[in-house]
DNA sequence: TAGACAGGAA
DNA sequence: TGAAATCCTGTCTA
């Protein structure tokens, strides 16, 4: 092969790939290349992905092979491939499945075909008092207690380890689910969630039973979690990152299968119920004061669980991480939108809780209708004028919050709420002082951390019904789960770089919509500021997912005289609504 | 024996 | 890099 001019991909000595988006294959490209790379930078024309070991092992384990790798350099590589690099993937690769773990009675072995392997591995100090007995040059015996932290010390010496060493089956508990909801409406299972339960499953009850399904908010995780409980039909645990969300997985279990209500247990600060179903919040299981930990962490030994379902993997707690690294005997699913984890935890989510399983595409259910198009665009505000002095002559870490705080964008967000008049539009940022600005100007309702629940139910309530069409809300937004949907999103500061926040900002409008299946989500970000870096850094995770972010310039600071306009056409339109609200009532 | 509220943790 | 939200626990009131 030579030089092909017309090719996208650029595959580099240092293991980082370039790809020109622009190509008319794009779509198939990223959907092979972001399985088994990670991206790094997505400005407009070239991305820029990193091959590293923990993402081709996750590829092994998901089912992509070599070959379709290699098959996508031959086909759209731009120049030729330094050897160096396909031996280095190779290697990676075949790492994956070197070692595998089995049980044999009471002892677990830790098996490789290559004697060498072997010798190699325990020749690593931090190796050596794992082993109890060489059985012969290719078996060794390892201690079965220390089977999550073998592979924790495993994957940190390079050598994942494919754990085949079977799951205690937990005391059974038959159910189903059901082919209609409590309100009659009929349920059944999506094609991609039978796919996702089943590619959970697979592989018999050595192989599979343990890892992490990726899917996007609003595809249904719960009734996955749900489904895969009800395939494996044993006692259940499941930890979620809240009790609104703890609460919501009883509902749904209620509402989905035959499990009765005196089965399921709430485990939390408010009740402490330990039933078949159980379902606990991380908070409680991490917490250390004194005896209560001993107490929490004797939840995992309370019942003879057959699964536990890690809800939310992505905000793990390291504290669940080391608990989770002894009870290995058991069934893992974790569930989540995203594998990235900002603390660089990643490879224990991969080995404590299981590898990448199944992955779907957030384009491919917006093709098929399950989540609504989105419309993704970044308009850079410029600073004003004293705002520029006050950014030059400040230091890091204020700059930051000046950008975020930059004047202009409330005046962007007027005219988008003009824009937008006929829709429901959330106001989402990050400083209260901020917000309450913003408040004054356009008068809208605002929901913080200090609004009452009562309160909160109330806006939710009116915004549901459409009386009012526009909330400001702090950084509530990235957890209460009973947020009612929107179709717009205007996003005014963001939590410097967190990839994961976006994801889920954009997971509020994705729902899908009654009438045009279409979705807006606007990011204010102070031009020519640190702020565009760290917006920058937000995206990646939607350019993986095949987002394609418009950039564009905000026009000059108006008057304010459309400020008032704006207002006026805001309140018309909620007393309009009001009224034909009353009307239909 | 709930519910409200404040304070601590991470 | 720092602000804000969460959950849990303990105390007080009706």
């Amino acid at each position: 092969m030579a030089y092909q001019p017309n090719n996208p991909l650029m595959i580099q000595s240092d293991m980082s790939v370039l790809f020109e988006v622009d190509h008319p294959d794009a779509t198939t490209i990223r959907h092979v290349l972001s399985d088994f790379a990670e991206l790094e930078k997505s400005p407009e024309h070239v991305h820029t992905y990193r091959i590293t070991p923990l993402s081709l092992w996750n590829a092994a384990a998901s089912g992509r092979t070599l070959e379709q790798i290699l098959d996508l350099f031959e086909q759209y590589s731009k120049f030729d491939i330094a050897p160096n690099v396909i031996q280095e993937i190779r290697d990676q690769f075949d790492r994956f499945g070197l070692l595998t773990l089995t049980r044999e009675g009471d002892r677990l072995i830790l098996v490789s075909q290559d004697p060498s392997i072997l010798r190699k591995v325990f020749r690593f100090k931090s190796m050596k008092p794992y082993v109890a007995e060489w059985i012969d040059e290719v078996h060794v015996a390892v201690t079965a207690s220390n089977r999550g932290r073998l592979k924790q010390d495993l994957i940190k010496i390079g050598y994942p380890v494919q754990d085949l060493a079977g799951y205690t089956e937990g005391s059974p508990l038959p159910f189903q689910l059901r082919e209609s909801c409590l309100s009659g409406e009929p349920f059944a299972l999506r094609t991609y969630q039978t796919v996702a339960v089943d590619s959970f499953y697979a592989g018999g009850s050595s192989r599979g039973g343990s890892g992490v399904l990726v899917l996007p908010c609003g595809a249904g995780k719960t009734v996955i979690g749900i489904a895969a409980a009800a395939k494996i039909g044993a006692e259940t645990l499941i930890l979620t990152s809240s009790v609104t969300a703890a609460r919501q997985w009883i509902a749904e279990i209620l509402d989905k299968t035959t499990v009765r209500e005196d089965q399921i247990g709430e485990y939390s600060g408010a009740q402490k119920v330990i039933r078949p179903i159980t379902v606990a919040t991380y908070q409680i299981v991490s917490r250390n004061s004194g005896k209560a930990v001993q107490d929490h962490l004797n939840l995992f030994n309370e019942r003879n669980w057959g699964l536990i379902i890690y809800d939310e993997v992505h905000l793990l707690p390291a504290p669940v991480f080391r608990v989770t690294a002894d009870i290995q005997a058991r069934r893992r699913l974790g569930l989540t939108a995203t594998l990235i984890r900002e603390d660089g935890l990643e490879s224990d989510v991969f080995t404590l809780i299981g590898p990448k399983k199944y992955d779907v595409p957030w384009k491919e259910l917006e093709r098929s209708g399950w989540i609504a198009t989105a419309d993704c665009r970044e308009i850079r505000v410029a600073l004003e004028e004293q705002e520029q002095i006050n950014y030059a002559a400040a230091n890091a870490r204020t700059q930051a919050r000046l950008a975020a705080e930059a004047n202009g964008k409330n005046t962007v967000v007027k005219r988008l709420l003009q824009k937008h008049c006929e829709d429901q539009v959330l106001i989402i940022g990050q400083y209260l002082s901020q917000l309450k600005k913003l408040q004054q100007q356009i008068q809208a309702p605002m929901i913080t951390g200090q609004t009452s629940m009562k309160n909160r139910d109330e806006l939710y309530h009116k915004f549901r019904t459409g009386a009012i069409h526009c909330l400001i809300v702090s950084k509530v937004a990235n957890f209460a789960i009973d947020l009612p949907d929107a179709n717009v999103a205007i996003q005014i500061s963001g939590q410097f770089g967190s990839r994961q926040e976006e994801a889920q900002r954009l997971g509020r409008i994705l729902r899908p919509k009654k009438q045009e299946n279409q979705a807006y989500f606007y990011s204010l970000v102070a031009k020519n500021t640190k702020e565009q870096e760290f917006a920058m850094n937000r995206q990646r995770f939607l350019t993986e997912q095949g987002y394609a972010y418009r950039i564009t310039e905000a026009l000059p600071a108006e008057s304010d005289q459309v400020t008032k306009e704006v207002n006026a056409s805001i309140a018309s339109l909620d007393a309009y609504r009001q009224k034909k609200r009353k009307l239909e009532e």
